[in-house]
DNA sequence: GAGATTATGTCAGCCGCTGACATCAGGCAA
DNA sequence: TTGCCTGATGTCAGCGGCTGACATAATCTC
């Protein structure tokens, strides 16, 4: 069995139509079992809680054997992780398009942006995307199982994001550290402010106004990286 | 059983004695039994890495049934963390005892290294202790369960940090980003800086010439914050 | 339609981890 | 010293994640 194909569509395209063109049954089959097996999981997860939920579960509401759902994922996080890293791989590709003028901070900042609104666009139609990434955000913050391995994902993340910048500024990935140094640095920002808007969701309505939000609230704390490293933390050195 | 007291000793104290005059036989014991442990899962990991590696085989090397091991360790994990976490709760301690006009990356940066003098310092004499450190990132590193589980706990450790750092400066720690966003990206330096470290630990000659080598990859990474976002990534603008 | 591929099911088994209960050792007071 | 009380340890049974091996059934290729 072949890895998954990555990155979801960019939008407006047809992804089933596209896949049923170029690909035979088999595959389509496989592509149909292993997103039944992703929401499957998902819903169950979300409703009985990750450790409260066995992988018998998600494979019989899949009308599947567990065995099966080991040949599609390596363990009980990567279905959970999947749609995350299904992000992550667009994130690459967004990043790897950037003109190469453009200095890696804001390259970076754009391609992160991009890649959430065309999340919400894409797979879940009328915004539905926000509030599943929202659902899944949270559930992985308050699974200490599913934190590691995301961080550990996310590591793997920065060492691919490490290498684009070292080729797209021309320098030596192995003698230069900024290429890695920032890499994890936005890594970090990010991951805080995903944070920070899981905390926040809890006092905003529930309803769901696309990914502005959230994207607001990552281009606030890549603002404040500046800041956050100055020595000074007087409210006159900070940007308000 | 209570938790495990925090940290390792001021370098020149007397740890055994010290514990011994204020704490019975009972505790001692249990003390030895931990450390005991952690010692054979430590011993146990590098010679046949984590995953080959069963717990029933670290018990017996203590002579302890595994129920006993589960008693004193959540999982497999934490025994082999043990160490580190030691290391994270003497930053803490370091971290709050700074001087309170200085500036928060400054602190930070003293904490750091002076953990890690102290580290190589104690436990084990004659600089073994950074031997076991080096030996213990990169087990660390190379195993994918270890490395999610560390950054798990460094995501913890950031939590603590940034509620320190917010009080240091007297800032509101919910609506000011900057004392999680500095400690995030600290946390990530540092990382990056072990991880530069143990990579290069293979080119260098295979002699302990004591913590200072691991000093100086961090202090250099941390310089290189600030290069590493700007927008220039020009030698000219690097710090060199 | 026959044969080569490949996905799936079944089964057995290891290992991490936990609850329940019995047992034993250290702490403490009479 | 004796004897009770608390807490650490051992034993046992069992669940759930995960894997190798083999048989079967579905698709693909010609």
């Amino acid at each position: 069995m072949a890895p998954t194909s990555t990155a979801f569509p960019a939008p407006g395209s047809d992804p089933a139509a596209a896949e049923s063109a170029t690909t035979g049954l088999r595959e389509r089959k496989k592509q149909r079992t292993r997103e039944a097996l992703v929401d499957a999981a998902h819903r169950l997860f979300l409703s009985q809680g990750y450790a409260g939920t066995t992988v018998d579960e998600i494979a019989a509401a899949v009308d599947v054997s567990q065995r099966t759902f080991f040949r599609y994922f390596a363990n009980k996080e990567e279905a959970a992780l999947a749609v995350m890293s299904d992000a992550e791989d667009h994130f690459i590709e967004l990043l790897r398009a950037r003109p190469a003028g453009e200095p890696p901070l804001p390259a970076m900042r754009e391609a992160i942006c991009a890649t959430w609104r065309d999340f919400s666009a894409s797979h879940h139609p009328a915004g539905r995307g926000v509030t599943a990434a929202l659902e899944l955000v949270q559930l992985i913050e308050t699974t200490p199982t599913l934190l590691a391995a995301h961080l550990r994902r996310s590591a793997d993340q920065e060492r691919r994001v490490a290498e684009i910048l070292a080729a797209r500024e021309g320098v030596d990935p192995a003698a230069d550290l900024r290429p890695r140094l920032l890499a994890a640095v936005f890594g970090a920002a990010v991951r805080t402010a995903h944070l920070a808007w899981t905390a926040g969701a809890a006092a905003r309505p529930a309803e769901d106004d696309g990914p502005e939000g959230l994207i607001a609230v990552i281009q606030h704390h890549l603002d404040q990286l500046g800041p956050a490293l100055a020595a000074d933390w007087s409210d006159t050195a900070r940007g308000i």
